[in-house]
DNA sequence: AGCACGCCGACT
DNA sequence: GTCGGCGTGCTC
């Protein structure tokens, strides 16, 4: 028989087929989404079988499949398909769809191996044995009750266990050890739910088939409680559900609360676990161990056959979107799934992307709301100019956050404050002639970092340590310039000495585990106050959390990006969210200096109705999504020169093929313009709907794809130019 | 990716 | 006259 694989070549991307002949009397015949091992050119791959045919011409010397490597398919038909959908979708060779969905032990590549643990069980067969010895006693009188595993029999007697495998009066086999041990005890939930939150698990419970709903619920409004029932619901059914949360989100306390409510029906998805951990909790939804799968993006390929329900919790969430190859959107890909599987899918949010608020107008989702905190009180807002406490002498803590946070310390109560920029301070400058400290390889300005008396480059983590005199006029005041989430720490225990501060960002968390350590002991009330990222923005639920401060408010604005107010407004929205989630009541501050606009001002009153509205009216006077598709096309490369003029021709080609309903922007710089020693040329295509625009695309494609000089990324869907 | 084929400069 | 530079193309 032929089997047709995909194999992955390197760099060119081929997006095709090889066939190879098998025996089928040899091989089991049914080897569609499974993987073998073939002979290409002088080398062995591992490729996915897509099709089986009988034999035929094929016009080729067909060689043979070397060898089979799954049992089972790691790719059924659904999962096949959506490969292809993913790969149409995005314009990515099939072969790297294929790759983004599996787990890395499972991905076509060659000489990978993950040790699976297996733990040795014995188990008696032959009752009528009469032991020689107290030891063969013991161990069999204890095999009659049930199988033990063979390391605890071993405690006995080795050498009678060894005697009575000989003898075969017992044998042993062996079972997959899980990396992650699944036991929790379920804990009875008697929770009392809101009348919104029971009018909306109604709605959804007694939807019949695929219907996508937008649930749009204030923070602490008991989105996590609907999720939480419409599974149980699910599962009653004997059906599987998937939720989606993002990455940062996903921390042991979210996971117990999933934990205690379904025992070990769980598996979690993460990318902090090893690869020997994914495999296993992959396995463990492959062979129906468990019905529910909790992750971050990738999760969304979780191979249930029998899905009752998807979940997509902080549905507006960027990291929903992968950033590389196949640059594919989850919620995208949960729509698909759900339709398949004929389910719902709830999208959850305070704060809807603009893009699926305006699907849920449209009534391409149906929109569910919960408008009450189970608390039923939303936190006040108080914004605080800076331009005034400038001139009181106050730049970093205004006095009215001063003021508060000694109360709130005085209360022995917690708070919050948000910085979204990590490091000590932003630029190093000199004051005599202007000079910058700057990244030789992204042109950008190094950020200092105090702890480790260096300057990093948060794009290409290039490392140096501060000139203690200008490079330029060898002046010797060089000096810090701006603040960052080190500098604010310092600050705050200048102000309140005897207060315990910690600091949650990339910086204090890249080790495994350090992110949890830090919730946990904030949890604890080990700390008074948590200064953070963006990263301490998302999900957090302190109940004694009752003062969150955010510093620089207005800094995200200066980004140059349609979406910057969206997420100046989601950012701040979600902060805030994070005060008074308890009995007690919440307090937030917003400092800045341009207060002034509607993200911030819209986001101190919780009106996300205004925002979205005000936010439409610009989206449809710039001409953006949701009033247009966008594409960029980015031509990388280390000539600029070069970069460019792939670019015009790029530009030229799109134009001489399309010439109506279609804006073509650039080429120019993007947003970032070097990274790397890499120069970055963007070229932004808006258009309502244009058929041809796919061909011209795929033309652009395959045309780069063997150029060494420049490399052409396309997005079909970017959130960031 | 690898490796072969293929057409132009400096060497035993 | 050859040895070898890496540009281009193919791998069932």
């Amino acid at each position: 028989m032929i089997a047709q694989v995909l194999v992955e070549l390197k760099t060119k991307g081929i997006d095709q087929t090889f066939s190879y002949h098998f025996n089928d009397t040899l091989i089991d015949k049914d080897l569609v989404g499974r993987r073998v091992l073939v002979p290409f050119g002088n080398r062995k791959l591992e490729g996915f079988v897509l099709k089986v045919d009988n034999d035929y011409d094929t016009g080729y010397n067909l060689k043979e499949i070397i060898s089979v490597i799954d049992i089972k398919p790691v790719l059924n038909k659904e999962l096949l398909d959506l490969g292809i959908y993913i790969s149409k979708k995005t314009l990515t060779p099939l072969i790297y769809c294929y790759q983004a969905m599996l787990p890395s032990a499972l991905k076509a590549k060659q000489g990978f191996y993950v040790n699976k643990k297996y733990i040795t069980y014995l188990k008696l067969v032959d009752n009528n044995y009469i032991p020689r010895s107290e030891a063969q006693k013991k161990v069999i009188s204890l095999l009659k009750n049930h199988d033990y595993t063979k390391s605890e029999l071993q405690k006995i007697s080795i050498s009678a266990i060894k005697t009575l495998l000989d003898k075969q009066v017992i044998v042993e086999y062996e079972e997959e050890l899980y990396r992650i041990s699944n036991n929790s005890e379920i804990v009875k939930a008697n929770i009392k739910l809101t009348e919104e939150q029971q009018i909306v698990i109604e709605k959804v419970s007694n939807s019949s088939g695929f219907k996508p709903y937008l649930l749009f619920g204030v923070t602490g409004s008991g989105k996590t409680e609907v999720y939480m029932q419409l599974i149980d619901d699910v599962l009653n059914k004997g059906k599987e559900a998937i939720v989606l949360v993002p990455e940062i989100s996903l921390t042991p306390q979210v996971v117990d609360i999933f934990r205690k409510r379904f025992g070990n029906k769980i598996a979690i998805l993460h990318s902090r676990l090893s690869d020997g951990e994914k495999y296993d909790e992959w396995r463990k939804i492959e062979r129906e161990e468990v019905s529910i799968a909790i992750g971050a993006r990738s999760a969304i390929f979780a191979p249930f056959t029998n899905l009752g329900i998807i979940v997509v919790d902080e549905e507006h969430t960027m990291t929903y979107k992968q950033e590389n190859n196949p640059k594919y959107h989850a919620i995208d890909i949960a729509l698909v799934r759900a339709k398949y599987h004929n389910c719902p899918l709830v999208l959850g949010s305070a704060t809807p992307s603009i893009e699926s608020y305006t699907r849920a107008k449209l009534s391409i989702y149906e929109l569910l709301t919960l408008t009450h905190r189970v608390n039923d009180n939303l936190p006040k807002v108080e914004l605080v100019d800076m331009k005034e406490e400038l001139r009181k002498g106050n730049n970093i803590l205004s006095s009215k956050l001063k003021h508060y946070l000694s109360e709130c310390l005085e209360k022995k109560e917690q708070a919050i404050i948000l910085l979204n920029r990590r490091g000590y301070s932003t630029t190093v400058v000199c004051h005599d002639c202007g000079y910058k400290v700057i990244c030789p390889n992204c042109e950008i300005a190094l950020t200092y970092h105090k702890k480790t008396n260096t300057m990093k480059c948060h794009y290409c983590n290039y490392i140096t340590y501060k000139p203690h005199t200008c490079p330029e006029c060898h002046s010797k005041h060089i000096d810090e310039f701006g603040l960052g989430t080190e500098k604010l720490v310092e600050e705050i225990k200048k102000q309140f000495p005897d207060s315990r501060v910690v600091r949650m960002d990339i910086d204090t968390t890249t080790r495994k585990g350090s992110h949890e350590r830090i919730i946990t002991a904030f949890q604890n009330h080990e700390y008074d106050i948590l200064v953070g990222t963006q990263m301490i923005s998302k999900g957090l639920d302190f109940d004694n959390v009752t003062l969150v401060g955010v510093i620089q408010s207005d800094a995200s604005l200066n980004i140059p990006d349609f979406r910057s107010a969206e997420r100046t407004f989601n950012l701040l929205s979600q902060v805030a969210g994070r005060a008074g989630r308890a009995s007690k009541e919440g307090l937030v501050i917003f400092q800045g200096f341009n207060l002034d606009h509607y993200s911030i001002k819209c986001a101190s009153k919780h009106d996300y109705e205004v925002f979205y509205n005000y936010e439409m009216n610009i989206r449809k006077k710039l001409d953006y999504p949701p009033y247009c598709n966008l594409t960029s096309i980015k031509i990388v490369g280390s000539n600029l020169d070069e970069c460019m003029n792939e670019g015009e021709k790029i530009t030229n080609f799109v134009h001489n093929n399309i010439k109506n309903n279609i804006t073509i922007l650039g080429p120019s710089m993007a947003v970032l313009p070097k990274i790397n020693n890499k120069y970055y040329v963007q070229i932004v295509l808006k258009y309502k709907k244009e058929q041809e625009l796919y061909h011209i695309l795929i033309n652009i494609v395959n045309k780069y794809r063997n150029n060494k000089k420049v490399y052409v990324d396309l997005d079909m869907a970017p959130l960031k130019l």
